[in-house]
This record gives structure tokens, C-alpha cells and sequence, in this order.
DNA sequence: CTCCTCCCATAACATCTGTTACGGTAACAG
DNA sequence: CTGTTACCGTAACAGATGTTATGGGAGGAG
């Protein structure tokens, strides 16, 4: 064997320049030529890692899941008590600064990519359960007293409101720049009476 | 002049076929051909109403704000209180039926597709600033004392919690029934204060 | 009835897209 | 140093896509 070609590492890579596609061209734009283009190689390297444009992209999507959960358990390892813990885990989840901001490009970009797309749905569907889970038992960490249905109810509006925050805070930074997003998960966490009324830093 | 011909009607015709193909298959598969397909005519005639694809597009984006600032409306005279008002015009934003599910998905597949486009991005900026201002005079409406502030702060947390809903509830109607979506709209407006307790019906 | 206008289907065209096939070349084995 | 292996760049190919050009035919004007 060569030495070179490090398989994963370059699926890693031609991933990351999925997403550069979608960020900054559109999923109209997301070819393989685009692809190679943005990873700086030619179409011959993303055919030979992946058997097809449909495999690059469920790779991509898979990846970006998994860079979202080990963010969140990363926030959620780090935050001193639940209440910081679940507002840290929503708040990584909206458009507040660059990096951000692509992610939910690219990720509205998967969702209307999936669109007619079983696999792709699956893979959303798949992700987004284990994301309420998620929410869901943080919210119940920090209220354990409350029944059951106000608990996921609670968190599945939590989790639309920072979804939608993030879209729009995306394709329209001005009028949704950081602060009013951050002011709108601080509204919403103290009207469901999960932090105390005034908060503010990240 | 002959007679045939009514051309605002057959741009209208033609959008909703734009709409048909993304609610379907999806951004990707939003062709001339099959937007002709589904409208039962031929690509002759779609280039003959649209300069080309791009204008075609907008006046399909541009008609579906129409219809929901319509039903907006409607929905907002039909009330008998400002707090139904206010409720009737967020749920008509949620994936509640069929129709409305469609919708959304038409909405995401727009909002995918306004990356790098700059047209459709104003358009959609546009489109969702008077969606603003609406849900922000019938916040205000019910809440005249609140500072202006918290009236937009909550306006801006219930729009990102329906479109969020509504994104959810689309792609994955399973884990996002409809009672589950007027479920989080209620406990996010009696969160906020904005209805008492408990609620149900349309 | 005859022409004439203009609506739109048909088909052609250049370009782009996913995918496949081929071949050069770099790295290791001996 | 030479042969071998497999990585991957180059290029070809079929099909799809946006757009343009051509022509048939249906309705009004005279």
C-alpha cells in the first residue's frame, strides 16, 4: 500500500467543502465539480471517496450531526448548573456569530435537499429525535417536579423557537443580529420560567 | 389582440405549479421541464410568460407571500379579540393540514434557495419584516402597556417558534402532529401571557 | 372568405452535470 | 535501481438543463 490516502480524513474534508458549497453558493450550486473546486482538488478524488454525489451528501449531513452533538455535550459537560447547561446547548444552536450562522445555511440547505429524498429525511428525522431527547432531559433537569407532557412540550417549542432564530438570523443578520437572538432565547427561557427574568453574556 | 391569452392568470398558473414541483421533489428537481409538467403545458409556454427561470421563480415567491398576507388578514377580521387574532394568524403559519405543510416546505425550499441570491434574499428580508410588524401590532394590541421591547422581543420569539413548528411539523408529521404543534403555539402564547392557561380548537 | 396577428408547441443548441474509463506518477518492495 | 501497486488527475460520455429559434394554427379584422 501507499502511504498516502487517509480515507476518512478525506471524507472529512470533502464534507467540509460540502458544506462551503452550501453556505456560500446554495444547494442550486452544490455540484461535484463545486465540491472538488472548494475542496481544491478535481472530481476524479471526491469519485473516488464517495460511489456517488448522493453518498457525498449523506456523508456531509451525518458529519455535521455529529459536530453539533459534540459541541452540545461539550457545553453541556462544561456548564456549572442545568439551567446554564440547556440555555448553552440552545443558544450554540442559533445564528449568533460566522460559524453559526453557515451551520444553519447548510442545515436548512440538507432540509430542503431532503425534500422528496427517504434517505436524506430519515437521516433529519433520525438526528432531530435525538436533539428533543436532548433538550428534553435537559429541561428536565432543571424542572424535575413538572409532569411529563409540560416537560416535552415545553422543549419542543424551545427547540422550533431556536431553529427558526436560526434561519432568520442567517439570511437576515441585521435585523436579527446576535443580541436580539439572544434576547429572544432569554424572553423565552423566562417565560417558561427556566431562568430568572434579566440574563445576558453568551 | 385574440382573444386567448390571460397572462397575469397564467403567471399565477405557473406559480403554483413552481410551488407543486418544490412541495414534491424538491429545489433540486425544480426544472423548466417539470414546472411545464406540472403545469400541463410545454416549456414554450413558460418561456413565453417568464423572461426565465430566475423571474419565474420570483413571481412564484413573491405570490406566495400574497396568499398568506391574505389569509393573514382574513383570519385577523374574522376574530373576535385581538388574542384570537393573534392565535388564528401564528397557527395559520404552522404545517397544521396538508395544505399548509406544503407550504412550508415551499417556504424552506425558497429560503434554500435565496442563498447566493441576492434578489431572493431581499424578497424574503422584505417579506418577513411585514410579517414582523404584523405579529408586533397584534402582540401590542393585546398587551398595550407592555414596553415596546418586550412587545417585540415576544413578536420575534413566537415567528421563530411557528416557523420553526412548521419546518418540523413538515418534514417529520409524525413527531410533529398537528396537536402537537397547537400544543407548543399554547403553551408558548400562555408562557408569554398572552392567552390563559389552557386552550385548544382551531 | 381571406389575411393577419400572435399564442404557444416543437425542436434545436450550447452548456452543465453525474459518472465512467483511462493513464501518469509517486511510493514502497526487492 | 527496477517493478508493482494504487492514488487520483484528465478527459470522455450520455443525459439533463436553460434558453433560443422556428413554425403551425386558432381566432379576429376587413
Amino acid at each position: 500500500m501507499s502511504r498516502t490516502a487517509d480515507m476518512p480524513a478525506q471524507q472529512a474534508q470533502l464534507s467540509h467543502a460540502v458544506w462551503n458549497v452550501l453556505a456560500e453558493q446554495g444547494i442550486e450550486r452544490l455540484t461535484i465539480r463545486a465540491v472538488a473546486a472548494a475542496a481544491g482538488c478535481t472530481t476524479g478524488l471526491v469519485m473516488h471517496r464517495f460511489p456517488n454525489r448522493r453518498a457525498l451528501l449523506l456523508h456531509a449531513r451525518q458529519l455535521l450531526h455529529e459536530r453539533t452533538r459534540e459541541r452540545a455535550e461539550n457545553l453541556e459537560a462544561e456548564a456549572s448548573t442545568a439551567r446554564a447547561a440547556l440555555r448553552a446547548v440552545l443558544a450554540q444552536g442559533m445564528a449568533l456569530d460566522d460559524r453559526t450562522a453557515a451551520e444553519s445555511v447548510v442545515w436548512v440547505g440538507f432540509l430542503a435537499a431532503a425534500v422528496g429524498d427517504d434517505e436524506l429525511t430519515g437521516l433529519h428525522r433520525t438526528n432531530n429525535k435525538s436533539w428533543r431527547e436532548r433538550i428534553t432531559r435537559l429541561v428536565e433537569s432543571v424542572e424535575p417536579n413538572w409532569p411529563r407532557e409540560r416537560v416535552t412540550t415545553t422543549a419542543y417549542a424551545l427547540i422550533a423557537m431556536v431553529e427558526g432564530a436560526a434561519a432568520f438570523g442567517s439570511t437576515d443578520p441585521a435585523a436579527y443580529p446576535p443580541a436580539t437572538q439572544q434576547a429572544m432565547l432569554d424572553a423565552t427561557l423566562a417565560a417558561f420560567g427556566l431562568i430568572r427574568p434579566a440574563t445576558s453574556a453568551t
